[in-house]
DNA sequence: TGTCCGATTGGT
DNA sequence: CCAATCGGACAG
């Protein structure tokens, strides 16, 4: 399996790159070296200084979101609700703080290990949320900043889906980013099982 | 240092 | 609908 490239990371289209992230396979190896992966169905955009729901707003840059600012291909993993964390995908150049936040895998290698380390429930629960799959995964701060295209986390290249087999609606729990919270920023695969329960309204058909 | 609150989840 | 639970952002 190839990882996918800084290419793929590092274009200035967000959006066209968190369209691009469903059907890509997650993967994080296990403490054995296991292969433990996912493949992405649900994910936000988010656009930098000009998005009010964008951690790096106004151009705010702390310790926390220091790795938005860095090139496409690095992961921004954060701590939220004082319980669960966070993975989002940086992509763009250097000093262009967008991300794609994963909001929903469907699980594909390692089942048994997510399961462990969820405990008991349906599998489709297992990874149907942001805060979710992190615990699935096994995914914490201690993953933030690292590279794609290094040897803890990684993408590849997995299904291809049509336009037609994609959903756009309000991004999710951003109540506070007045007109932002409306942009149709959301993006997940129809009839997908694994993707958050939430309000999956469909904004507008996907572009051609 | 003190206060406020969150890119969620699971149970009532 | 609401509590859980705590680090980070920001004010003072």
């Amino acid at each position: 399996m190839v990882k996918l490239s800084r290419d793929f990371y590092v274009r200035i289209d967000t959006i066209k790159v968190a369209r691009e992230l469903l059907g890509k396979l997650l993967v994080v190896p296990d403490e054995n070296g296991n292969r433990v992966s996912g493949m992405i169905v649900e994910v936000e955009a988010y656009m930098g200084i000009t998005d009010k729901a964008a951690h790096s707003y106004a151009g705010r840059r702390t310790p926390r979101n220091e790795v938005t600012y860095a090139v496409g291909g690095h992961v921004y993993v954060f701590f939220i609700y004082g319980m669960y964390n966070q993975l989002n995908v940086v992509s763009g150049p250097a000093d262009h703080p967008h991300v794609v936040l994963i909001r929903a895998l469907e699980p594909v290698e390692g089942i048994e290990t997510m399961r462990e380390r969820r405990g008991p429930m349906p599998d489709k629960n297992l990874t149907s949320g942001p805060g979710k799959l992190c615990i699935a995964m096994a995914i914490d701060r201690t993953l933030n900043a690292e590279d794609l295209l290094g040897e803890k986390i990684w993408l590849e290249d997995f299904r291809k889906y049509r336009s037609n087999e994609i959903a756009t609606g309000k991004r999710i729990g951003i109540d506070y980013a007045a007109e932002d919270a409306e942009k149709p920023w959301r993006f997940w695969l129809k009839d997908n099982i694994y993707v958050s329960k939430s309000q999956n309204r469909e904004i507008s058909s996907p572009p051609a």
